[in-house]
DNA sequence: AACATATGTTAGAGACGCTAACTTGATGAG
DNA sequence: CTCATCAAGTTAGCGTCTCTAACATATGTT
């Protein structure tokens, strides 16, 4: 996992934010506190996680993070939102050496999905599961459009249009659909039940060919 | 709309009809409860309910719900209960009049999932969003699996099919995945950026057209 | 009428979110 | 080097929340 020590300004803030902070007493509290809220929201799930326990994690008093987040609601934001990089480079990545305008990219990128879900289903329910519902940050907003362009893209050449037309948005649309469905699924019933019942890279190809012809 | 829930002695009966409990005090708090609690999930959302906030709507003190519900998780759980029967049985009544074996019956019952992802959200939210996952509760379960019945049964009669095949049931859970992603989008956005992008009778028709073939 | 039980109450413990006020320590100016 | 400044931590405490214990009362059975 992602080694976070405290002389490593890994801190990568998104656009926004104030510039990294150096480190003063602890190092870098606010990383820390991000991992701390990462891995407790996957221990405990969304709803049990509290402010209070990641303190006690990080060995910090329980007012310490208000010097670096506004509240609860922000440091599961931004807790999210380091997911979501993670998340996007990862689909990326799952892209390389794969040949372009294959539908394999689709399905590729729909595999990196299933996958985030079932390994990170405590961030993943964060992002997708209503969480921010209610919450008004363009941040997030700009998260999912990336990762909806990126698939975008790939239907684009996928059907050999020029760019990204009605076309291309209607099927990437149903495409998103079904792997976020898809990914919801497996993270309520458990790769268990119904990951063995099917075989999932021979279940987003049927789907892929079906969507794109 | 009567409650198929069998009960253990001390939990006599869910709100409904067939009150087979006298008026005691408040007259039926349970089921005041748990309507206190589905309107404050839809207006403040699932992540700011207290039972605390029910109790007041209720008119009642904060202590009384615990002689009805275990904890503030089982209070949750019986309201998602009572909105998954309304669920099913909007989407059976969704079946009325519409020609057996036809794909129009598949549509039907993907129209209706949406519409309750939309016009319920925060039911929606508790029952697919994840609040279940770490609950284990048969009637949960059991509710789930009928829901994904009645579509499986509608797929075996548009393909074809003597029952439940495998062929079904995976043509089911793609078609299934679709509508459960699509009204998760279509949650999150709203209808106003999506469901305005796409005429979503025309979308669902597309997409049982390209699985049943 | 008397009793047992279901259903409500008040009081309070313990956890949590968050704020106010204080303390500490790194940094840069002179 | 000294010291003022300010970021980043601390303790103390308020209000709210969940849930329990102990008590009070209605119901309906006998």
């Amino acid at each position: 996992m992602s080694s976070t020590e405290k002389n490593h300004p890994t801190s990568r803030q998104t656009a926004g934010l104030s510039v990294s902070k150096k480190a003063y007493h602890h190092g870098d509290l606010r990383a820390a506190l991000i991992e701390a809220t990462r891995q407790l929201v996957e221990e405990k799930g969304p709803d049990s996680f509290s402010v209070s326990e990641a303190c006690r994690r990080a060995g910090v008093s329980t007012a310490a993070p208000y010097k670096h987040f506004k509240d609860k609601t922000e440091m599961l934001v931004a807790t999210v939102l380091e997911g979501m990089d993670r998340h996007r480079d990862k689909m990326l990545a799952a892209l390389e050496g794969v040949p372009e305008g294959s539908p394999e990219r689709i399905t590729a990128i729909g595999m990196e999905y299933i996958a985030f879900a079932l390994n990170e289903p405590g961030i993943f329910r964060l992002k997708f599961g209503g969480f921010t519902d209610r919450i008004a940050d363009p941040r997030l907003e700009d998260g999912g459009q990336q990762s909806f362009g990126i698939l975008l893209t790939e239907v684009a050449k996928c059907l050999g249009e020029p760019g990204i037309t009605d076309e291309v948005r209607r099927r990437g649309f149903l495409l998103w659909s079904f792997v976020h469905g898809l990914s919801f699924i497996l993270h309520d019933k458990g790769l268990a039940e119904k990951g063995e019942e099917f075989d999932l890279h021979t279940l987003l190809e049927d789907v892929s060919e079906r969507m794109l012809s």
